[in-house]
DNA sequence: TGGGGTCCT
DNA sequence: AGGACCC
């Protein structure tokens, strides 16, 4: 399909349409010659969530960890020298006032991703209202991470001069603009072509955005604005929070989001390549013989800066979507690691906890978006092994019940208890995992340390979308018979509502789109030499018509903890605690030699991204 | 190295 | 079903 021509590596076929719609409509529009794309970055996500749960926390070092590994922490606890993904036990050695909040259960995460998204969303509708535009694309990419597409923004703006000097002229809203134009020997990396000032309009929205998602939640992000998504990643990674950069001709390949371990290790192993530049040396034929077309034409791309990858709209507000304000997932999973489970017992223990969340999960996926899953995967590990293997299947046909409600129980009474009818479905869900499980690994013994459950494929729910289903989660209706006794999986059989919803007619799925064999393009033309950036100083919204002066200055920068060079060493006593291993360099450093050298890394760090970016002159 | 996700082969 | 990538 056409569709995917322009579109690179990871770009999935399933928003195919997505992606023309976004396409099409940025041509029939004839907006802006370029595109202005904007990221944003929840601050340290799962910490903050945190803090932002227990006030008392902020300003201590706090970390979050699943089983043993801390796999984030705030800033205050960075400066103390704790690391990200560190061994908890390690962490508390260097930092013994470390607060560690247990981060297994991703439920407040996910709600408080879904806050900052309809803030956005709202932010973002609002600018576009008053500017007269139609909605802003915005694309979740995790939980803290979104992209927006401000073309239209900054070109409503632009026509709208007064308004947009205005914005500009008055001021301190962003930071300086950080841009590396073409060099003189004419490798140009980023094609941030002509004016600056429509850059500086994008990053003044941003920072109106950042500061209306911190007044509704409380929450601090970072931000980039680029010419693509690329781009806008790369830069909100790179000067934290909200200023602009672009990528650099040295940055190292890896720092490329899409080149992961594999991909690195096979340049450097076979083409000596270590960054952009050196990767630029080779053509996309040449490529193709170590990475398949289709990765190596993105390579090629990417090393010139090209990257066409739309900001698909996902994050809804009413509208499109359904749902407040979260974007459509394509699965949902739920997975649980441990040290050890040989027995059948356990298995379905286990899995009987990780199908409670599930099914919860399905059951409000299932009111928000009005679709159900056709399938579940059921995956595990095998101890000594770091792979997982999964096997798949048709959900249990006495799921089709869980779309409708009532559900009976054996004596043909309905479940009207949420919690029950929950159970249900999860021994349902559990019950068919073992067996999946079982076929997989036969009868021998078996020693796991990881099960997972996915479910996928969703088709819509389209006969009588249920008010029933709305009254599914709600609590037993006064008039309602009593409570049904608790469930046991023994009593799942569902007898004739299994049938209530009759199985998917069709494929779950529209078959994949095929990429068009696409020619590799011409490397851009190098971008005129950039002139000075302006400084912008106050906020957005104060500029716009007929915004009721809100408290939106931007928010203040996340709280940097003290240089951590200038701390005093750890307490003598820490001589006596064994070494430990730093997850960046791997050697063995003493504890109380771990603040520094943590900030060794970072001075590091800083030095080589500031080689890679060009400050503002 | 967790507990999630996406897409490609 | 597995592998790559992302956070």
């Amino acid at each position: 399909m056409a569709a995917s021509l322009g579109s690179q590596g990871r770009k999935r076929p399933a928003v195919a349409e997505a992606v023309v719609a976004a396409r099409a409509g940025k041509r029939a529009r004839g907006l802006g010659r370029r595109r202005l794309v904007a990221h944003l970055d929840v601050d340290c996500f799962y910490a903050q969530s945190e803090e932002i749960a227990d006030p008392a926390l902020v300003g201590k070092p706090v970390g979050v960890k699943q089983k043993y590994l801390l796999v984030t922490c705030n800033y205050v606890a960075r400066s103390m020298g704790v690391a990200k993904m560190s061994k908890v036990a390690d962490a508390l050695r260097i930092c013994p006032t470390l607060h560690v909040v247990n981060g297994e259960d991703l439920t407040r995460y996910r709600e408080a991703s879904a806050a900052i998204c309809a803030a956005l969303r709202t932010a973002l509708d609002s600018v576009a209202a008053r500017l007269g535009l139609a909605r802003v694309p915005v694309e979740k990419l995790v939980l803290d991470e979104l992209y927006m597409d401000l073309s239209s923004v900054v070109a409503g703006l632009e026509a709208a001069p007064q308004v947009a000097t205005s914005v500009l002229a008055a001021g301190a809203a962003v930071e300086a603009v950080h841009v590396l134009g073409p060099g003189p020997g004419g490798c140009g990396w980023v094609a941030l072509e002509s004016c600056d000032r429509s850059l500086a309009l994008a990053a003044a929205v941003l920072a109106m955005a950042r500061a209306d998602i911190k007044a509704a939640t409380g929450f601090t992000t970072s931000g980039g604005v680029g010419s693509s998504k690329l781009a806008a990643k790369l830069a909100s990674q790179a000067h934290k929070p909200a200023q602009l950069s672009a990528m650099g001709d040295a940055a190292l390949v890896h720092s490329v989001t899409g080149i992961g371990y594999a991909t690195r290790k096979m340049l450097r192993s076979e083409l000596s390549v270590e960054t952009v530049a050196e990767l630029r040396k080779f053509d996309a034929a040449f490529l193709a013989r170590f990475f398949g077309e289709a990765k190596a034409r993105w390579l090629y791309q990417v090393a010139r800066g090209v990257d066409n990858d739309p900001v698909v709209d996902t994050v809804a507000g009413d509208g499109g979507g359904g749902g407040n304000g979260v974007p459509r997932p394509k699965s949902m999973s739920v997975e649980d690691s441990f040290r050890g489970c040989s027995d059948w017992a356990n298995v379905s223990t286990r899995l009987h906890l990780l199908a409670g969340d599930l099914a919860a999960r399905m059951v409000a996926d299932a009111a928000a978006f009005s679709r159900r899953a056709c399938k579940m995967r059921v995956s595990f590990r095998s101890a000594g092994t770091r792979r997982s293997a999964s096997k798949t299947s048709a959900l249990p046909t006495e799921l089709g019940a869980m779309y409708t409600f009532p559900v009976r129980d054996d004596n043909g009474s309905p479940l009207t208890g949420a919690s029950s009818a929950l159970e249900v479905y999860a021994a349902v869900i559990a019950r068919h995992g073992v067996k999946l499980v079982k076929r997989a690994i036969g009868s021998g013994s078996f020693a796991l340390t990881l099960l997972g459950l996915t479910v996928l494929d969703f088709e819509p729910l389209s006969a009588t979308p249920s008010r029933a289903l709305t009254s599914f989660l709600a609590p037993p209706m006064p008039s309602a018979e009593p409570p049904a006794p608790s469930v046991r999986a023994k009593a799942v059989h569902f007898k004739g509502q299994a049938r209530l919803l009759p199985p998917p007619a069709a494929p779950c799925s529209p078959p994949r789109a095929k990429a068009g064999a696409a020619a590799v393009p011409k490397p851009l033309a190098h971008s005129p030499p950039l002139r000075s950036r302006p400084r912008l100083l106050t906020s957005f919204a104060a500029h716009l018509p007929s915004r009721p002066a809100p408290e939106l200055a931007l928010a203040p920068a996340p709280a940097l903890a003290s240089d951590p060079a200038t701390k005093s060493s750890a307490d003598p006593r820490d001589r006596s605690i064994g070494p430990i291993r730093c997850p960046d360099c791997k050697r063995a450093v003493a504890v109380a030699d771990v603040a520094a050298h943590a900030a060794m890394h970072e001075r590091k760090a800083k030095a080589t991204l500031d080689g890679f970016f060009c400050k503002p002159t």
